[in-house]
Order: C-alpha cells, then structure tokens, then sequence
RNA sequence: GGAGAGGUGUCUGAGUGGUUUAAAGAGCACGCUUGGAAAGCGUGUGUGCGCGAGAGUGUACCGGGGGUUCGAAUCCCCCCCUCUCCGCCA
C-alpha cells in the first residue's frame, strides 16, 4: 500500500497516477480522514499523558496514606472521554487502512504511459518465427494423440480446467520443473524454497491478492485458507512482519502449482492448456534495496527469459503501460511465447517491480546504511509458468508424422528420451 | 482431538497491580586506555504513530485481540504459536 504521508504530500501526483491506470479512487475522502485521524490523536494523547501522571501521583498518595478517593473520580471521567477518542480512532484507521489497502501501486517513472494492452511496447524479441510445410496442429490435437494428457477425465473429477496429465506428459510436466528449479539455483544464484500451498488472510492481504480480489481465489473458509494463485503469495510473506537482518538481495525459487478462479474470463481461451484454474509454475522472488531494485528487476527478467532461450523458443519481452499494470506493480515486463498453431503470442511470465508497496502492506524492513529501518523492495516473476511453456514446445517442435521433438536441454530430465511419438 | 508447560527487547533471562521510564548479563556501536590487541572502564543501544525545521517531546507496544482498574508485562476472557505426553494418521 501507500504511505499515507506520502499521498499527504503528493495528492496531485497520486491522483494523476490513478487516472493512469484507469483506477477509481476517492484521493480526497482519505484525506479528511487522514486529517481527523490525526486531530484525535493529538487531542487523546494529551489526555493521556495528563491521565498517566495523576495515576503515578496517586499511587504516591497510597503510599504515603492520604485518600486518593476525590481523584479518582476526576481521572475516571477523564479516561472515559479516553475511551471515547480511541473508539473513534479504531474505527479511523480501520477505515483508513481499508481505503489504502484499496489503492493500487504508484507506476513508476519508467513505465510507460497507457491506456490499455495496444499500447504495451515491445521490448525485445529472442529467436524467430518457425516455418512449417505442413498445416500445424493443435497442442490439444497432439495431447491427445500422444497421450500427454486427458482433460476429459480431469474434468470429470474436478472441473474443467484441471489439466490431468498421464504417462510421458506427467513426466514433462515434472522434468521441466526440475529443468527450471537447477537452471534457477545452480546457474542463476537462487536459493530454493518449498513453501506452503496455502496461505491465510494476512499473506494474502500483504502480496495484494486480498482484499480486491477474493474472487480470483479459491478458498477454504472452514480454515480460513486459500489455495494460492502464485508462490508469490507464501514466498513474499514468509518474512512478513521482519525486519532482515541478512545481506540485500535475497534471491529465491519455488515450484508450486497455483489455484485460480479465473473469474471474469468464461468462455475465453477455454480449449486445452491455454488458461487453466490449477497449474504448475516455478516463480522467482527477490528482496532488494531501493537503490538495487530497478537493476535487480532486468537481472530477474533476463533469468526468466534464459528458461526459453536453453529450450529454444521463440519469445518477446512486452513492457507493461500503466493502463494494462497488476494493481501491486510499479513495473512489469512480460514474456510471450510464439505459439505457431494458435499463431498467437502467449503469455509465460509476468516480471514485477512492487517498489516497497508489499513490503509496506507485509511489513518487511531492513536497516539502511544508516541503520535506519526502511522497507525492502520486492520483485517477482515467473520462471516459467508450465501450461502455456508445454503448449509452445509441443507446437513448435511438432514434425508431420504427429510427434514432437523434445529440446535438448530436457533430454536429462526425460530420462534420455528426445521424442514424443 | 485430549492433558500439561511455555511465548518478555538482538540473545539469555528477572519481573504476579504503583518511580518499571522493563532489572541483570551477553552481544553490538562509540569513546577512554594500549606500540597493537585482549581485558578493564565509560557512554549509548527497539518499533510504530502524533507534534516539531531540528534538538527533542508525547503516546502506544512484554505472542494477538478484548475486559477489570485511577493505574496492567503482572488479574480475567477469547484466539494464535512452540514444546512434552496421549490419541488418530501419510
């Protein structure tokens, strides 16, 4: 979230960042409350202090046995008017805290101005388009025939949606996680997490999934959990409430399959892999310095990108415009497959700069070279997601005869097979 | 799920209603001392919020939230977490 002071001292700036992003927040009503917050602080205070000098003179009396009884009576009154302020004040900053909670990032001064996706820039493309001598089939048509997987019968006991994959598509399916996770420790410097699956309210509220967007996530209210949309979410927040006291940054990596809703998007995108409610992701998540941050985020994006550039595909890097931002994000880059058959780019990762915006809604701090205590920085991004991942080397590679080749980067982790026929 | 024991600052650890403004020790920082170091001595050492240009000052915080009281780390209620034992279980 916001520094309240900050939106204090920057109303307008904040309030043009808003028009931005197309987002409709009521900068001024946060005011008001932020000013009569900050009127009964200071009047209760002063009670307060008045309160706790003539609690210490009374316990002086008893001791020196006078009757403290005519006081007393005077401070009761006082510490009910006490009450009264502190009342109003919870209700205050509930309130306030709420509306912050309810603001999204401030882009950042590199982001590009925009109104919606037509006006993301194209950053960089790695490879080129492959050219087939045969009509290309459908990464659908292909599981199927090959026996990847069987969405027919995942959707038969959860929904569809929840991608089955059987026999040498599981395989890949965990080969190509194992693949990310060792090209991500052993080559990128990240250190490995296996996390929780499910996160309560706080974790949620800190990365920003909560409380805008509870209808994105599955839940389990019997335990107050959600199964989590992204290792973003356990990953950040693990040092939630924290003031690190380790060395800047701290570079990690986790495989989790994430749950979504997809609330808002039925009937798009539904046939086989291109968007599922459960799937396989690796993500990466860094805590930086603010002066590191903005360096940290390219080194992240560039990692991310390695993942395709061993396996061979075709991609583009697209950079986010402040109309078509994630509400947390201050900067984000995504990377998109060439998907030849569905002759569309897809989306693989999503490379975020938060700035200190989670880490002032998880609380997670450091000590400055001054030893003041400051938030971090976080940034993530998948390193990669799988469906779309799958979707791009089964389209890309596929020969006439219906079989896939396998890059040879995965050959290791398919236990030396290098074709899917 | 049942029974019990715990949760205090960077750490160890005292504190069962009133100069606690949280003892003491360790650690850390700075200074003195020293040829240099150790030891010793001295000083300092949390977080949030309000006010203030600043020095500073007020307030809140002893797992979290409520309550009792003029006054709560301390008493009461609810919840969370850790440990031990029992039960169940991959």
């Amino acid at each position: 979230m916001l520094d309240i002071r900050f939106v204090r001292e920057n109303a307008d700036a904040v309030k043009a960042a808003m028009i931005n992003r197309n987002a409709e927040v009521d900068v001024d009503a946060l005011l008001a409350l932020d000013s009569r917050r900050r009127a009964i602080v200071a009047e209760a205070e002063v009670l307060k202090a008045e309160r706790n000098k003539i609690s210490k003179s009374i316990g002086l009396m008893i001791k020196e046995g006078k009757d403290p009884e005519s006081i007393k009576a005077e401070v009761r009154e006082m510490g009910d008017k006490i009450s009264a302020f502190d009342e109003d004040l919870r209700k205050i900053d509930a309130q306030l805290r709420e509306g912050l909670l309810y603001i999204p990032n401030m882009p950042s001064a590199t982001t590009p101005v925009g109104k919606d996706e037509n006006d993301n820039p194209v950053i960089r493309f790695w490879g080129e388009k492959k050219t087939f001598d045969f009509e290309p089939a459908m990464h659908w048509d292909l599981g199927a025939s090959l026996k990847l997987f069987d969405l027919e019968r995942g959707a038969k006991i959860a929904g569809s949606g929840f991608p089955l994959f059987t026999g040498r598509g599981a395989k890949l399916e965990r080969g190509l996680i194992q693949f990310m996770l060792d090209l991500h420790t052993e080559e990128n410097g990240y250190t490995e997490i296996a996390p929780p699956f499910m996160c309560n309210d706080v974790a949620m509220t800190g990365t920003g999934q909560l409380p805008k967007f509870a209808e994105d996530m599955y839940a389990v209210p019997l335990d107050g959990l959600y199964p989590i949309p992204t290792a973003e979410v356990p990953v950040t927040n693990m040092y939630g409430n924290e003031i690190l006291d380790q060395e800047l940054p701290i570079c990690l990596t986790a495989y989790t399959p994430c749950f979504r809703r997809e609330a808002g998007s039925a009937g798009k995108d539904t046939r086989g892999l291109l968007r599922v409610h459960q799937f396989d992701k690796v993500e990466m998540v860094k805590f930086t310095t603010p002066e590191t941050s903005a360096e940290e985020h390219e080194k992240l994006t560039l990692d991310a990108e390695k993942v395709l550039q061993k396996l061979g595909l075709h991609y583009r890097v697209i950079e986010l415009c402040t109309g078509d931002l994630g509400f947390s994000a201050a900067k984000c880059y995504d990377i998109e497959l060439w998907a030849p058959a569905q002759d569309k780019w897809l989306e693989v990762s999503s490379c975020s700069n938060f700035h200190d915006y989670q880490a002032r809604r998880a609380n997670i701090r450091y000590r400055n070279e001054d030893k003041k205590t400051t938030f971090v920085h976080t940034i993530n991004g998948s390193g990669v997601a799988l469906p779309r991942l799958v979707i791009a080397i089964m389209e890309n590679n596929q020969n006439a005869d219906g079989s896939i080749d396998l890059p040879e980067a995965l050959w290791p982790y398919m236990g030396g097979l290098q074709k899917l026929a």
